[in-house]
DNA sequence: ATAACTCGAGTGATCGTTAACATCACTCGG
DNA sequence: CCGAGTGATGTTAACGATCACTCGAGTTAT
């Protein structure tokens, strides 16, 4: 097996280009106060040793900090996962390392478990707060280092105005905009598929979605049916969605999410109900798979990646206050119509 | 604004306990030498200061090895994601932190720019080499630190068997076995709709999955019609299909995964062709969303996270010699038969 | 001609932690 | 009653990089 040889390190190419270790700090660092002929000794003698400075000591070193841990339970939905790329472009584009680390949310997590996912006190991190291990950990990391953080979550746009590590979208928004379209369409009232609450069990925690949606039905004087709990799962979400799909009076639901749509599509389907015939389904969030299920899915789109790059510019500004406090905004929700919405049908 | 105060570092538990810095290092670390006494007293400096031992001076003072660095373009899709759960749950049982570097397919970067991404030379990382960047990172760091590094792609049994740091799963076994049951089922002939290969254009590199099904079709002695290309994106995948929808002659697709099959599925819909009476339409990795689809489409499933566990422990294996070499293997696939493959319609 | 300034490069401290070695107080056997 | 062993600590030196200084030589200003 072939001895592991060592990296080379900031005094090896000093030596082998003659210089000090400085001047080669110099050199990497692109500082201008280094001669050309020097520049590029140092140059050919980092070329020779395959040189490559190591993060960990830089910033060790009092560097400026160039890392963001991001934390979060379920990346595999796919406004985490969107908002995480707006997070990784936005870092990648100013040189930062973007570090994920995946809560279990079987697992419960000690505080201390929490805490020892970052690599360092003070570790700029930002969360993804809309399920229950993230709310944890968004509390966790608001008790030891608040100025370092920023947590990502559905919320009410005072409530984003209000708190200044908070980014997120108007959820609450955007289901009543959702609602008030299918009773525009004409519908007695519109049902609801919940996604489960920041703290786990429905009914507990603030569930925006299904906030902006019930108020709606009271506005327009409906009757707020009871929202149907269900979990993150498309087998939950199938499970819980069958009262809802066996019901003929049932015309309408809005379904937390697209993966929740999906599964009441398929209950409506095997139930024998016509989509959109005899019931219309709404879905959240516009993930991609959605414009090509058949029929294909009504949902509301929101531009989870603009909030992830949100994240990390307030994180800068929380972190270093000489960057701008870039201004809270969240995107508007769009409703994107396609085939599982229509009226109602006649009553017989 | 709060001052960031400065966090704890391990010198000031030892001067509150009243220690040498060395002995808090020992209880931090679970030293057996160290009295009862004077472990108490670090303890409560220790849950005093609110202290957190920092990660990256501790690897940096030539402690063991403690993270991964995954690199990948894509996690979107499926089967990185499920093996990025693996190498995750893997690492966290060990303690081992995980860092995920995405690499963006639009950019092309210059191979210093990939090594940039590694905290520190020779840091432990694992690489989706299932497309075009993965496979081009995969390059760059065999030329670098070949000691310290995996790729997880689509191989056959014999190059993974060969190979010290490949692991992955055998995808030509996988194609070859949906393509065998649609010829069971009576159709003439398989079309296929491939997935870009490593090298980004199709033909280029190579595609297991096609030859998988190629190999198939020859051996059974029928015709092997032209694969159709696709990108990675539903619309790519729902813009190229479209030939192979319109022809009457094609009674089963063979879809190089499951987002190209719902595309597929989406086209055949709206081209007025019924699934699986005139067409049958088989995927490839069991995505979740594949049960819901109406019809649920037939797939082959694929264990991504045994795969990325697997990846880790040999990476594990490949750093410190001392463990054991994980024995070479692979996940058999399976087929799933679920509504959208049945036998062709007799001639009329 | 001499003080003042500029430019290039070197020296030493520092970051938080662990490894290796040194020290010191006991206990135990002869 | 003394040397060896042992268990609990303290001391010093890395680790790899940056930063704040310092210093000498050459240029410019007075």
């Amino acid at each position: 097996m072939a001895q592991p040889k060592k990296a080379a390190s900031i005094w090896d190419v000093a030596r082998l280009a003659g210089v000090s270790h400085q001047t080669v700090s110099r050199v990497v660092n692109g500082s201008p106060r280094v001669a050309a002929a020097t520049r590029d000794k140092v140059l050919d003698a980092i070329a020779e040793l395959g040189y490559r400075p190591n993060r960990l000591a830089r910033s060790l070193a009092g560097g400026a900090v160039e890392s963001v841990t991001v934390l979060a339970a379920d990346t595999s939905l796919y406004g985490p996962e969107a908002a995480l790329r707006g997070i990784e472009k936005a870092a990648r584009s100013l040189d930062w390392s973007v570090q994920i680390s995946v809560l279990d949310p079987a697992d419960t997590h000690s505080d201390a478990d929490i805490i020892a996912r970052l690599p360092r006190a003070g570790e700029p991190t930002i969360i993804m707060a809309h399920d229950e291990p993230g709310m944890r950990a968004k509390q966790v990391l608001l008790d030891t280092q608040p100025q370092a953080m920023v947590a990502i979550g559905p919320y009410t746009a005072e409530e984003l105005a209000a708190s200044p590590w908070l980014v997120g979208m108007d959820d609450g928004k955007a289901a009543a905009e959702a609602t008030k379209y299918l009773l525009d369409l004409g519908h007695e009232t519109v049902h609801h598929l919940a996604i489960p609450t920041s703290t786990g069990t429905f009914g507990g925690g603030k569930a925006h979605r299904a906030e902006g949606w019930s108020r709606t039905l009271r506005e327009a004087g409906r009757e707020v049916p009871d929202p149907v709990p269900s979990g993150w799962t498309f087998a939950e979400a199938f499970k819980a969605v069958q009262p809802l799909v066996a019901d003929p009076s049932v015309t309408a639901i809005l379904c937390g999410n697209d993966h929740l749509a999906l599964a009441t599509l398929r209950a409506a389907h095997l139930a024998g109900r016509s989509v959109p015939g005899d019931l219309s389904i709404v879905g959240f969030d516009n993930t991609p798979f959605t414009a090509y299920t058949t029929p294909a899915l009504t949902t509301v789109n929101q531009d989870f990646e603009s909030v992830g790059r949100g994240a990390f510019e307030l994180l800068r500004h929380r972190i270093d206050g000489s960057n701008p406090r870039p201004k809270p905004s969240w995107p508007e929700p769009e409703l994107i119509v396609r085939e599982t919405s229509g009226p109602p049908r006649p009553r017989s």
